[in-house]
DNA sequence: TATGAATGAGACTTCATTCAT
DNA sequence: AATGAATGAAGTCTCATTCAT
């Protein structure tokens, strides 16, 4: 893509956050987003196969970058114990002040087709192996038990997470999020010894 | 209700269930229901205000039961320990014991609408209101770690095994959801101490 | 038919006379004509063909009186100038003591089929050759002039009527319908002399 | 609105009125209008917001033009015996020369909801201010009686003409129409003075 | 005579997508 | 590359009427 063509992208996609965030899923037309993003409707199909293109480009992107943002930090950790405690602090933190992302990743999303959560999940997928090479990891190093089953707390970590960033948005955001980092991390790590 | 309409509630409730589990949410329209449940598309407004109104039932209904089986369940242990054991081991036996349900509920639903959600939030909370309470307990007895915060601990509990079951579903059930309780507890438990 | 039959006739009569009073014609299911009946559904069709011969019922029976009394009153005028007016203030008072009345014939029953306007055709028939009649009286009684077309003139006479009382429906009886009926007359008998 | 879009406003509202006058107004589908005008049905709701909104449009439109008209016309009368005249002879060739529409307007559109009847008022009432201007420009001229009561007449002769155009169409025309003007005006003159 | 549960046809409207300009 | 007018499929719900009891 030449980078005209990415800015409107990114133009299109920025439009459709800010959109779904606003109209929830349900309410977000592709006549909502194109008005939003200055386009015609027409315009959007230039950029995006589908509807569900849009989405799914929309958590690749955004949710891809975390993911990144995810590896980096925990290369730069010395312990199984400080990566998960990394892992966690960008969760809570990112999203928190990505209300807009959070909201639409969190509740609107999970809203959708089959397809689109089958996408949602190799995004998350990656996300998840992290996750389970912190507790192999750690398991290594002997900090955790060895009696873990990866694959298992690899979800149970991971389901943890993510229904205390849903319930916290669902509350109205009426506390801090990354307020919770440090009791959940404690709860993992014990659990985890 | 006389008890012949309850048969013909059931009726329609129980055809709801397995066409969406077989369709999916978006492909089950109400004739499809209404078919399966051998009436009239019109007689599912007899016992249901709208379509919505028969998804919420249902998991009124199903899940209903299934809270009421916790508490009872929950009363009968002896510990705090026991109380959260018998909890995980009711969510995930019962789960798997009823595939559709577990499908229908985990899946399909939480692509509905708003309305949904939080009828959907209605049964769901006093679920976890009762781990809360076994949080609590577990703390008085001085079993738990008194330094928990109930309302984060019951999520990430709640998240945790909800994952699980969501995970052990995509998966397309090629291990046991039952053969997870023992390491989902130990986690917890060891989490809680 | 029987007493007693004619009992319940009556009664789905005079509640579909309400229910449509008050809720208009459209809000008017035959559901609710039974509640107020106090009768099953399923009953009023042992004494209506259907819905619309309720309506058309309705119009025989209560308008039928109307023009029944219309016949005998002006039997006893003395002269087409006092059998019209006498016409006119029965038309007037009559429907002001019967608001339900004067609304469903006014203004609901006229929003229904082509085949029930037909039926309501046939009942206000009889009542506008009453007026032709008059107007024939007048001519050979020498008090109208001569070249006065009846056909015509009987519908001018009732269709200015007509539109007097559901004028003063629709202005939510500001004012009283009886009390319009000397400048009515005035209006007529000088155009018709 | 661009000239091309009217065009399309004009081939619906064209198509409404046809299809209204042959099937009536409850045989008339969205579906069967879109036909008419050769165009899908979801492009009747790029110009109208709903079916209601059609109707409503065909009779701002069309008889909205007719007042219009009135008013012009009225302007150029010497009197008030020209002017009632005129008002009659336009009221009368108009419908005659249009019978779709005064088929529509005088039958269908009255079994309509009362939305769009309000809707219906709002247009017919210029026409009945006309008329009320009319009567006191007889009076101040000194042709009609002082005694008139304004509101009352312009009743008597709107609906009169009213009545006379609906029972024209009952009839199958079977008369002329414009030919009742003359002693339906001559009716109306002597009555005012 | 009376009931009322069950029936099932029928239509408006939305909105993702296309394509001529 | 951009437009936006046009498309048309698809599904919920109502309610007059029936009929087994």
């Amino acid at each position: 893509m030449t980078s005209r063509k990415m800015e409107k992208y990114e133009l299109i996609l920025n439009a459709a956050l800010k959109v779904i965030a606003e109209n929830g899923f349900h309410g977000s037309q592709i006549s909502k987003i194109a008005k939003e993003a200055g386009v015609a409707d027409g315009t959007i199909y230039l950029y995006f196969k589908n509807k569900e293109d849009i989405l799914i480009s929309l958590f690749q992107e955004r949710l891809g970058n975390l993911v990144a943002m995810f590896h980096s930090s925990v290369k730069e950790t010395n312990s199984a114990d400080d990566a998960l405690r990394k892992v966690c602090e960008i969760h809570f933190t990112e999203l928190e002040n990505n209300v807009n992302l959070a909201y639409v990743t969190q509740i609107e999303l999970r809203q959708s087709s089959l397809e689109l959560r089958k996408a949602i999940g190799l995004v998350v997928k990656p996300y998840i192996q992290l996750i389970e090479h912190i507790v192999e990891r750690g398991m290594s190093e002997g900090s955790f038990r060895q009696n873990l089953d990866v694959k298992l707390t690899r979800l149970l970590i991971f389901g943890a997470m993510d229904e205390v960033v849903t319930s916290w948005l669902i509350s109205d955001r009426k506390y801090s999020l990354s307020g919770q980092v440090d009791k959940t991390v404690e709860f993992f790590l014990k659990g985890l010894k």
